[in-house]
DNA sequence: CTAATGTTTCAGAAATTTCTGAAACTTCGA
DNA sequence: TCGAAGTTTCAGAAATTTCTGAAACATTAG
């Protein structure tokens, strides 16, 4: 690997942190690159900086792509690609938030949908069945909360979120008003 | 693997499910099945159910444990170990949060925090930098604002979330007052 | 202390995932 | 149509991760 030394630890720690999630090192790599790259790069410059094979560096950018992590543009004489990354590290963010979304909640949501329709045959089941339900309804409420937070723009999800810390210390006052719990104390477990 | 079919097809999504995460098969599938199960399971209840290896059941624990995804407990005139899934699935979700910000996003913070006390020496690496303090900022916002939320009762959350679409109108109609950009378009891209 | 019961560790086997080099494919200008 | 420049695919090699069985370790009742 041939980078200078601040760009070198981020594209190895994002490596890393890559193979922790379902993503794989040189992925994770490609990406931290192109993040911090001030120009757009073509395959064999990242082949070249990352010291990985050419096809390795190919298949990586089809991963991204497929996340919609990677945006392709070209150069006036050039037909080679380049690469780079979205500006807006809220919209990759959110981009990335989607996709999980529709790679790994979707799919559960659905299993977990089928299995409510089924007929539990024993106690056991019906058990099961009961806290497969807790848990699609909890999957499900957060799904819609996120669906609506990502339609925001950045700057007003910043003030909502700014917003939080407010909106919290309203409910815990009417919480106690109407005298339930404290809002900000667990039940002891 | 001899469990009945609903039960069986929780365990396996989550086995698969986990794989694409850190997680691995074995962990997810202890997981699920705690999960759903109706009382506390000993380690050779887990290792008959699933037909895997008595010590790989012991190395899912032990990893199980250590994420804080699962309780011990012991019946009386019984020297064996019980595990249970926590009851609660809000608790659940926020412990998963807790313990994926202490092992992912803390130390990515803690790096890029590293970085940008460097002093760059060349312009490629004044240009990383500054996308690094960008990426610094929002993870560091996320972070705050996870923290303010992990503070909740799930009641309140519950009504924070659902809260969540109002105060979205409301920023939107202050944005518009004060003729900002509208809240809910992105800039075109 | 000893035997019985239960749990954990760990080295190597098995399975899976990642990476590479070579070949196939695509596109475009002459 | 040809060949040059570039990209993708893919079978197998390499590396990594997961899983197992055997042995070590721990705890408690007698």
């Amino acid at each position: 690997m041939d980078l200078p030394p601040l760009s070198q630890s981020f594209v190895l720690h994002f490596g890393e942190m890559g193979s922790r999630w379902g993503i794989n090192r040189t992925v994770g790599q490609i990406y931290a690159l192109l993040f911090i790259s001030a120009q757009p790069l073509t395959a064999d410059e990242i082949t070249e900086r990352l010291g990985v094979s050419r096809s390795n560096v190919s298949m990586g950018l089809k991963e991204l792509s497929s996340w919609r992590l990677v945006r392709l543009s070209h150069q006036p004489g050039d037909r080679r690609d380049f690469y780079a990354a979205p500006e807006d590290v809220w919209a990759i963010f959110k981009t990335l938030a989607e996709e999980r979304q529709r790679r790994e909640v979707d799919p559960t949501l659905s299993m977990l949908r089928d299995a409510l329709l089924e007929t539990p045959d024993s106690p056991e089941e019906k058990h099961a069945q009961a806290r497969m339900r807790e848990m699609h309804d909890l999957i499900e409420q957060l799904t819609e909360w996120f669906a609506e937070v990502r339609k925001l723009s950045p700057s007003t999800l910043e003030k909502l979120m700014s917003l939080g810390a407010k909106a919290t210390t309203l409910l815990q006052f009417t919480d106690r008003m109407r005298g339930a719990a404290p809002a900000n104390e667990e039940k002891a477990s």
